[in-house]
DNA sequence: AATCTAGTCAACCGCAGATCA
DNA sequence: CTGATCTGCGGTTGACTAGAT
């Protein structure tokens, strides 16, 4: 880092003066000599109490600046660089059923921080939402997600798993597209869900007991009949579908899956149901997105 | 080569709830 | 009980970078 500490030292706002009284303290990027200070402090006296450790550690930070550097980025359990295709299903999974719960998301993927999902969520997912012309909060977009979107990923998931199923055998819920880009400090993503307390306890009964991983249940659930079109929106347009079978399956989704593992989805109403298909000015915007159909299209 | 634009992500901000004195 | 302080969360900002023009 090659801040200017001139730049670095800007009046507190009140909060922050409240913290730490009037002194001037460092803000925006951390030095490397910084990082080194609050890693050997937490070392020795471990976290917590982040106003007396700023203080005690003699770093020029507010307790609160010290707390997101050593959570988002020090912590040596932090996991690092792309957001797998599993992750990427998880977190659309688990934001349809919390919203923008972000620290609560978190707990669910070993090794990342809400801020790194929340990043994520906006970088990502917001664009598209943006680029479909709808609220990212609209029904529209999360059916679309949650029909379109999450079975392709599942798709790709599954793709990944085929690819390398010799190695992956015996490999819970055959998950193994996340092994190549774990690294470093990273733990075994499929391990970390298994020992997911609150997943287990989600799993249906009728869903047998070789059940492994929520990842792997969603990636059951999503997959689409092989002898149908490969891809999920060709699926539906293909006409193989009828608007009766679409709107049986939309209630199997509702129904089925989402009842069993205890989330309180809803199910599509009447007038929805058919807008995929339709023809309508919606269903394109939808379905003329090609990019997110692309293989190597990343949500 | 210079400039513009969009994407990414670390860090900050304000607020609310929890805890402490 | 009450006010002060601490902690954690979600929203937002801005620096940096890569790719496009």
């Amino acid at each position: 880092m090659d801040s200017d500490d001139g730049n670095c030292f800007q009046m507190m706002s009140d909060d922050q003066e409240d913290e730490m009284g009037m002194e001037e303290l460092r803000r925006g990027p951390w030095t490397v000599e910084e990082d080194l200070t609050l890693i050997n402090y937490i070392s020795l006296h471990g976290e917590g109490r982040w106003n007396s450790l700023a203080r005690s550690a003699d770093l020029k930070r507010t307790g609160k600046s010290c707390r997101l550097r050593w959570l988002n980025y020090l912590r040596p359990d932090v996991r690092r660089g792309n957001i797998t295709l599993e992750e990427q299903l998880l977190i659309l999974e688990l934001h349809s059923r919390w919203g923008n719960r972000w620290s609560k998301i978190a707990q669910y993927l070993p090794g990342r921080t809400d801020n790194e999902i929340k990043n994520y969520w906006r970088t990502r997912v917001q664009k598209h939402a943006k680029q479909l012309k709808c609220d990212v909060n609209s029904k529209q977009f999360k059916d679309a997600m949650r029909y379109l979107w999450m079975p392709r990923l599942v798709e790709r998931i599954q793709a990944a798993s085929a690819t390398s199923g010799a190695t992956a055998a015996g490999s819970p819920g055959g998950s193994t597209s996340t092994i190549t880009t774990m690294t470093g400090g990273g733990r075994a993503f499929d391990n970390n869900l298994e020992s997911i307390g609150s997943f287990s306890n989600m799993v249906p009964e009728n869903l047998g007991a070789s059940v492994s991983s929520p990842i792997s249940e969603l990636t059951n659930y999503y997959h689409f009949p092989a002898n149908e079109a490969s891809d999920p929106a060709d699926y539906f347009c293909s006409g193989q579908m009828s608007n009766y079978q679409f709107e049986q399956s939309l209630a199997g989704l509702s129904e089925g899956y989402y009842s069993n593992y205890g989330l309180d989805f809803q199910p599509m109403d009447q007038s929805n149901n058919y807008q995929y298909v339709d023809g309508g000015e919606t269903s394109d915007n939808l379905w003329n997105a090609e990019n997110i159909w692309d293989t190597n299209y990343d949500i």
